[in-house]
RNA sequence: UGGGGUGUCGCCAAGUGGUAAGGCAGCGGGUUUUGAUCCCGCCAUUCGGAGGUUCGAAUCCUUCCACCCCAG
């Protein structure tokens, strides 16, 4: 945590334990604190949980005695990400619409929204760090390695973190819920919330369907051999396994399938058996514009690079392209990187940033 | 409608007289602020149908049915 004292600090509570806690120590710390619940989606799927989120959230307020804001960002969230996200899926692509969330909703139009509020700061439950250096903020993984976030706020513009704070970084998930016990929030117990950011827990397929049509075509293995048939090659990412329907095929391993790549001109979804993953693995992958969280770099360096989010960062050579770009070679061939997934770079805790994948190479 | 072969869970597939392996798929759950991956659990009283032999059959016999191959 930066700069402490009297200053108003808005913190986006989301009815979680986790953004309680950082409001909490907000408290704590001495800040004239505000709680905003912001909403960014709003379906008859989703229409109760957001209902109980901010009840949740009024409760947390109420308890800690803070102001409780309420703002809804759907047009911006349908604007800025939905849309983007449904485009990538046209192409055939897989986006990370809670990486594009952070850059354009939270850490943009809602950090503004706070700071209209008359906030200094503002104020998430995000496991990452934020320190400071003569060149601007740094971005540093949670301390909890298993709940690490900084992945998905490596697509955050720079200069947004020197209004940021993220006050539970440093702790540990069991101490954050251990710390809501305490102060008597009654979210402490209530289970972490996964699935795409507002959109929430659904069969993903499923809702995916309402907005994009069904386009079978074949499911093939790399030398040609028919085993199925998809549903429309946008309805599936690279390194899938399920939902792909094959079952045992005569003369074949008995190995599970997974989606090796996708033949856009074919409309073919092409698998590999598990014991061949390793022939369709990528050297190397080319990234669309970085953004950069320490001073832009000027030749290649090493670093190491997450693909995908919970999955160990990967040494790599990076080499930033005159387009903005960078090209990333691994240390050893990546399976499954997937183009429109974010590639973050680390140099130990320290996020340097990230880029879109574009291709891989 | 001659000869040969095959028929076991949605799919692949063990089992050749002793009371239905396994894998894949699927489903459920766990992990997870993307979609995945991963982990755990469930999943054929029944072996194409009908008879028969036997203490006992998916495994032997008879017959019917289906499909495949080779023949003219």
């Amino acid at each position: 945590m930066a700069a402490a004292g009297t200053e108003r600090v808005v913190v986006g509570l989301s009815g979680g334990v986790d953004s309680a806690v950082a409001a909490l120590r907000l408290i704590e710390a001495g800040h004239e604190v505000h709680g905003l619940y912001m909403s960014n989606w709003d379906d008859e799927d989703v229409h109760c949980s957001n209902a109980q989120d901010y009840q949740d959230a009024r409760s947390v307020a109420r308890e800690l005695g803070i102001v409780l804001h309420r703002v809804s960002f759907e047009p911006e969230y349908r604007e800025r990400v939905f849309s983007e996200f449904l485009d990538e899926y046209r192409r055939g692509r897989t986006p990370n619409p809670d990486v594009l969330c952070n850059r354009e909703i939270k850490f943009g139009v809602c950090l503004h929204y706070a700071q209209r509020l008359g906030a200094r700061w503002f104020a998430t439950g995000h496991y990452a760090r934020l320190a400071a250096a003569d060149d601007g903020p740094l971005l540093l993984r949670g301390a909890d390695a298993a709940k690490d976030q900084s992945y998905f706020l490596c697509g955050v513009e720079r200069g947004r973190f020197a209004h940021v704070l993220f006050p539970i970084g440093d702790l540990a998930k069991g101490d954050v819920r251990a710390r809501a016990r305490r102060a008597g929030l009654p979210v402490f117990n209530k289970p972490d919330s996964t699935g795409i950011c507002f959109i929430g827990e659904r069969p993903f397929a499923q809702f995916l369907a309402a907005y994009l049509p069904e386009q079978p075509g074949p499911i093939e293995t790399a030398d040609g051999r028919r085993l199925g048939t998809h549903r429309g090659l946008h309805f599936y990412t690279l390194g899938q396994r399920g939902g792909l329907e094959i079952g045992g095929v005569r003369g074949a391993s008995g190995d599970p399938w997974y989606v090796a790549r996708k033949n856009t001109e074919r409309n073919a979804l092409i698998v590999v058996a598990a014991r061949e993953r390793d022939t369709v693995t990528a050297g190397a992958l080319r990234t669309g514009a970085m953004n950069w969280l320490a001073r832009a770099p000027t030749g290649p360096f090493r670093a190491a690079v997450k693909i995908r989010y919970r999955q160990p960062d990967q040494p790599a050579l990076v080499t930033p392209q005159s387009d903005g770009g960078a090209h990333i070679r691994f240390d050893q061939p990546q399976w499954a990187a997937t183009p429109g997934q974010t590639a973050a770079l680390y140099d130990g805790d320290r996020c340097l940033g990230g880029g879109v994948i574009e291709e891989t190479l």
